[in-house]
DNA sequence: GCGACTCACTTCATATTTTGAAGTGAGTCT
DNA sequence: AGACTCACTTCAAAATATGAAGTGAGTCGC
């Protein structure tokens, strides 16, 4: 199976990875949520290589999860700006952030420091659960599987 | 820059996604969470190569996220399990799922479900503030980066 | 009005990775 | 004995990534 045939599957995190699920994508959204919205920042401050970013923009770009806007006439200026679809994939960063916060890090001071604007504190966002609020991890769920779900897992057995 | 350089990057955020931000990674990830240990059922119901996922599971092996042990000496069998640095990658494959879930779902019943032992709800996990408990998303949060962490960025300028 | 510079890319040759089909070897099952 | 299962490995072809160099529109300083 070639990786774009993910995009047919039933799993939606099989279809999200196919979308966002590749290195330069990740470290173009880490950046933007950082604040980098030009085409150079992108480029020195990922270290992806020009005709890579090129590329990693016009496909976020075609699943709207980037937008490309012009903000200077003369001379001719362009940045990129995460819609409100790529906003939504901030929670994707910070998992990624906190496993590499607490696994990889030996400092013991995150490279990125969160603060909360509402409460003031410096955070560290965490999976709650959505219907008592108390966190949640791997443990802490069963999961079940719909039929289509299930059929294409059981399908792919063949 | 290559894509292994990213190990050497201060950002957590670029070592974690050198470690598991790949494609086949990312779907061998959410399969293990499905509860899948056995190679042939990784194969099938990812869809991976053979190949692809026996080089994949020796990376996941190195760097300890997945454990490899027999289960049968004859015949001889083996299995794959997260370790607790695997488990600990649960938020970012529920973070996929929730964004595929909202953004490219049509149906309205997401094919995988999740219920909260605990509470015996259905949930839907969500960030939220480790100081105030309250939901945090890309816009109520202001970054700070660490000295190190500006210096890298401002190292990869010239 | 010339040369240097910035931004936002594109082009191209080379190198690396991925894919997919086929094969392997230990062992069981009937 | 033959078919089958599991857990892979091998290999050639195809797809993708890398990195250096180039492009073109425009500005800035002198």
């Amino acid at each position: 199976m070639s990786r774009s045939d993910l995009s047919q599957n039933v799993c939606t995190v099989a279809r999200t990875v196919e979308m966002v699920g590749e290195t330069w994508s990740l470290m173009i959204l880490r950046e933007m949520f950082l604040g980098s919205r030009r085409f150079d920042d992108l480029q020195r401050r990922t270290g992806c290589s020009p005709h890579l970013l090129s590329q990693r923009l016009k496909r976020l770009e075609a699943e709207q999860i980037v937008e490309r806007r012009s903000y200077s006439e003369r001379p001719p200026r362009h940045e990129y700006r995460l819609t409100e679809r790529g906003r939504d994939l901030w929670p994707v960063v910070i998992a990624l952030k906190n496993w590499g916060d607490r696994w990889l890090d030996k400092t013991g001071a995150p490279p990125i420091e969160l603060t909360h604007k509402a409460c003031g504190q410096i955070t560290r966002p965490s999976m709650h659960c959505s219907a008592c609020g108390e966190p949640v991890d791997a443990r802490s769920v069963t999961v079940r599987l719909s039929p289509k779900m299930a059929r294409d897992r059981a399908t792919a057995d063949r």
